[in-house]
DNA sequence: AAAATGAGGACTCATTCAGTCCTGATTGGA
DNA sequence: TCCAATCAGGACTGAATGAGTCCTCATTTT
């Protein structure tokens, strides 16, 4: 359904708990107690950021994580990329050397243009904006976004 | 990697083969000789397009498919929707009753605003933006939007 | 009645993803 | 110098998802 995994959705966790303390270094297990999202499953989120580099590490005792930039500098963007590789809605790779389906290869270009659209999109949210929206209404559940995956009419 | 899934991806290459002949009905081994997709794939895309609104049906013999809107009024967004559902990037009812994580439930309302802004760029584009997009240059493969997943440093 | 076509759904195989774990490298302190 | 704590990298497994095919039924025209 166009979703996004979890590791990245993890990802925004993480670093919205790395945000409240921005000073201080976070290790792995304080991390996880912090978010309730198991351990070795934070480990893999944050070896992805620091390679990504949006965090810093410091190994040995009393090493951690910290945020490598302002919240207001890091983007969904830089986070899913960072998660999932480049933003691309379509890949020809699939297709094997060059496109089998000459038809649809040619509106690829199309794709491009709606790729570049998407990853504007993402990289329009900050950090800072998902701890302000975190800050305004603590919601437990929404049912609105899991509505079931019916079909539905042209609206326009 | 936030990628559409392949049905999707045939959906246009199958709309814009209808596009080209707006007044004829096309049945569904015509479209797969024309798309060089097989047949019952191009069947299944077909059933969903339907469903979905987007394409008018016929039964019988010279039975066929066509579009159901012009093609200035059909949008990406409807045809990923039509294909998989509606758009959400994260869904919480993956996690049972209720949100386990809590400070993760927090920031699903940030998420809120980064569907509707994915949903907008979908939206932008319509099928006549890529039936033009089409003809203007056609090119048989892109490398730079298959790019290895590497992992890629914050730009800001 | 027969043929052609779409509708709906079940099914299988491959791929991807989530999550865990193991081993090694680095750092700070006793 | 040694040991403990921590991160880094990657392998591995089971589950979930998606792609693609096929079968049967409904509808329409001749």
């Amino acid at each position: 359904m166009l979703k996004l995994n979890k590791l990245a959705d993890y990802a925004t966790v993480v670093l919205t708990a790395l945000a409240t303390a921005p000073t201080r270094l976070l290790n792995g297990q304080a991390l996880s107690a912090q978010t309730q999202i198991p351990a070795p499953t934070v480990a893999k989120v944050l070896k992805a950021l620091t390679r990504g580099g949006l965090v810093t590490s410091s190994r040995g005792p009393h090493g951690g994580y910290q945020l490598a930039h302002a919240p207001e500098a890091i983007t969904v963007s830089d986070v899913v990329q960072a998660l999932e590789g480049p933003i691309a809605l379509t890949d020809c790779a699939v297709h094997g050397s060059g496109c089998e389906i000459a038809s649809g290869c040619r509106s690829r270009k199309a794709f491009r243009l709606i790729d570049s659209a998407v990853r504007e999109a993402l990289a329009s949210v900050t950090l800072a904006d998902i701890l302000r929206a975190e800050n305004e209404i603590p919601l437990r559940f929404h049912p609105t976004l899991t509505a079931p995956a019916a079909s539905r009419q042209v609206t326009s």
